[in-house]
DNA sequence: ACAACAATTCGATGTTTAGCTAAATATCGA
DNA sequence: TCGATATTTAGCTAAACATCGAATTGTTGT
């Protein structure tokens, strides 16, 4: 649960599962929303592996990765739990409150 | 954002926040809930302050921790929300699936 | 004033992290 | 096999973190 966490807290990481949100995505594919060199994005996507909260798999020249929901919903709501909260889908059209994200460093 | 979940990412931590669930409790309290030094500890509560997740108060010879439930709601509901999910509380007599901690680390 | 206590700050040490460049590895197409 | 492309590994620096013992600050009771 720690290491999830310690996965979560950098901003470059949580954007990266939000853009994995929609569908699998390569490395490279994910490298080119950020404005950091190759490796550095590699070392990111090996923290996340190793929280186990993206599946990769090579593909030809490619490393796709795909967001592993549960994991993240799983570690989660377990921290939630402790606090009496649960967690609940938001139905589709739910006038999404459009990810005010506010603070994202 | 990211504060709170790098503050969130320590055992320690989390479960001082836990602690805290049931009400103010002074830096003594809960040091004597761990087995690490007084200056660890110390330490380990301005990360919590920093991340705007405590509240102190001087009273007397004691500092008194609390905890501020909403700031930790709004951090957690702030990312789940990106993700469709919501936080509800769980209903009172809701047969506590007790706190199936897991993986603590 | 002073001793006792609570908590924090200070200084030291070892570990982890984010970031880089350069090099290595793997796969594909010609 | 050669060259291009995609990704990771290696090796490094600088900054951040966790932890401790010792010293310091602030408060209370005598």
């Amino acid at each position: 649960m720690s290491i999830v966490f310690k996965a979560l807290s950098d901003p470059t990481r949580r954007r990266v599962l939000e853009l994995l949100k929609s569908g699998p995505m390569s490395a490279g594919e994910l490298s080119a929303n950020f404005d950091v060199s190759k490796p550095t994005m590699s070392a990111h996507f090996a923290v996340l592996r190793e929280a186990d909260l993206v599946a990769s798999e090579k593909i030809g020249k490619s490393v796709m990765y795909q967001l592993k929901m549960t994991v993240l919903e799983d570690a989660l709501l377990g921290f939630a739990k402790t606090f009496g909260w649960q967690l609940q889908d938001i139905p589709e059209g739910a006038a999404a409150p459009r990810s005010q994200d506010g603070d994202n460093t």
